[in-house]
DNA sequence: TTGTAGGCGTTATCAT
DNA sequence: ATGATAACGCCTACAA
């Protein structure tokens, strides 16, 4: 492999002047500099990360923890915004994860530690909380999608799942709709509450009867293997005499089941009955016809802000413990007023 | 940062010594190893990577270049099938994306090479052929879900799609389906060509004639910005006088229209018309109800396969120029006998 | 079975 | 503005 010696030596300057110039350090002649990059383009030499660090002992590196890649399909979109932004401020990222084991997330830790890695992004699929195996080890760490279970102030970035079911209510308010159907999220998510209060809240604001809302539960039980109600709910509630106008329901993916089942009934969306979702799976969302109304979870804003963030940690500068991002409302045609 | 050294003074021996006990090497005394065992302990020394490339020339690292395109949610499967190898195998993975930005792809390649990782998987979102930047540089490669654009002989893994149609094709059959639609995949996809070949030399086959089958593009035009003919075609398919009593379609999500489609029309499925999709987008596959019969992308043993033959081409032993892998069937509700 | 010396490719220090 | 030399943490080779 060419090191910096045998560049030193074509372009007959000493290792240390090869090095200011990788480096763009000052004190360098025009010349000089150009001399080196030709010796540097001519013999391919490329630096020598390990090396690097063992002398300089800062790694430019950030970890990614992850816990299961795949059951929140867009959620990836996370990672993606972290890589983008490490792309950007030439960092190397170190991917690990979990799959729910906590020893194999105590490995990874000893992992990167012996990467010396800079810091960790503690990143899980969908919102909870978790409980870092971080332990003794004092690395910077930021939690993105998810908070610390105990009073730890580790610095995280969540979602503003409050906000989103805010805006999407208040949309179907300003469309003029009255009576409003909700079909809840698994409780057991981080979200679901959240999103619940903002759709009860804002709808009692507005000046709506809890009357006038028909709030049913849509899916329980453990991430992966919940029961789903939703077709039945949904069935249900637009059967109902006095059936609501408008269907929120707790995701995207619950709202294929709401469609089906006003199609079985002969609705027709949006004549017969408005309908929004919430997390924009574009899987699901665009494919619905007429597409989805909906809130888009800031995947990537939270990978981007999340690895910002926890760069300025590392660089010493005391930041704010905890942050949210909007859920955008992405407006497509499954709504109309009434 | 602790090093061998204070762990060898700690436990009174000599470096070397320490060194061979975190090697696993021979000729080191039990006694012996179990006091550099604990001085390992009280110190929390873990060794450092860096150091040992530096010596060894061996990093113990794949890269992965991905291009994600996020509108193939599961593919990220992949790189889970990828890490979980490499946890298991005690290798590090350093990931990069490259969005689709060549000159990024070139940065990605020499950051790598600065890190010496021992190889590249090279991984696509969906199966495509590629361009990789390698060019010059040597180091081992392997693709998955893509295939080099030239004649090079890079080894490659990509997903059995004739099969996955043909055993898709073959399930209809059996369950006694005479006349059959085929709603077809975006022809730039690497794929949709093989699965309407097995679905037409199936059905041929078997002894179907050309007439029993209503073969309609779905979606054609750029990846992420497709037009969408789906709901359209199907509609139209399923009001022929003659309509098929089974469709098959592209992918899961095409399937979507196709169950709104037929729903609309007053269709029950499966008993008025079965249904199959394919890649199993299980937000989609099981979401619709009744649950989707389709084929399963098999992204997690692409993964899986990929790494594992990746190591083997590392070291040095000369491995199969290309490889394919099974989509299992994967059995739901959605079709009938007939 | 254990220890010593040297070197890997860098950057830091201190001269020049 | 540039260079000589030490040092980083580890492993290899060889010696004891």
């Amino acid at each position: 492999m060419v090191s910096i010696i045998s560049v030193a030596k074509a372009a007959g300057v000493s290792n240390k002047t090869v090095s200011r110039v990788i480096n763009g350090e000052p004190y360098v002649t025009e010349e000089t500099r150009e001399r080196v990059e030709k010796a540097i383009r001519d013999l391919g030499y490329i630096p020598n990360m390990a090396a690097r660090l063992i002398r300089s002992s800062r790694s430019n590196t950030f970890g990614i923890i992850t816990d299961y890649v795949s059951t929140t399909p867009y959620s990836v979109d996370i990672v993606r915004g972290i890589q983008d932004w490490a792309n950007a401020n030439g960092k190397t990222i170190l991917m690990a994860n979990t799959g729910g084991s906590s020893k194999r997330e105590a490995d990874i830790w000893k992992m990167f530690q012996s990467h010396r890695i800079d810091g960790v992004l503690y990143v899980t699929m969908y919102r909870r909380t978790v409980d870092p195996e971080a332990g003794d080890v004092r690395i910077p760490t930021v939690m993105i999608n998810c908070r610390p279970q105990t009073d730890e102030l580790l610095p995280s970035i969540e979602p503003d799942d409050y906000q989103g079911a805010q805006d999407l209510t208040r949309y179907l308010l300003d469309r003029g709709h009255r009576k409003i159907g909700y079909i809840r999220l698994n409780p057991i998510l981080l979200g679901a509450q959240l999103r619940l209060d903002a759709f009860r809240k804002t709808a009692a604001d507005f000046g709506l009867a809890e009357g006038d809302l028909s709030i049913r539960l849509g899916m329980e039980g453990p991430v992966g293997a919940e029961k789903n109600y939703v077709f039945a709910v949904a069935t249900e509630m637009l059967q109902q005499k006095d059936r609501p106008t408008a269907i929120m329901s707790g995701n995207d993916e619950m709202t294929i089941q709401v469609y089906i089942a006003a199609m079985a009934l002969g609705l027709r969306i949006p004549e017969d009955v408005s309908i929004v979702g919430f997390d924009d799976f574009r899987t699901v969302s665009l494919a619905l016809k007429p597409e989805l109304t909906t809130a888009a979870l800031p995947y990537y804003d939270l990978g981007l802000e999340g690895a910002e963030l926890l760069n300025s940690v590392v660089a010493g500068n005391k930041a704010p413990s905890s942050r949210v991002m909007p859920c955008k409302l992405v407006e497509r045609t499954s709504v109309r007023s009434v």
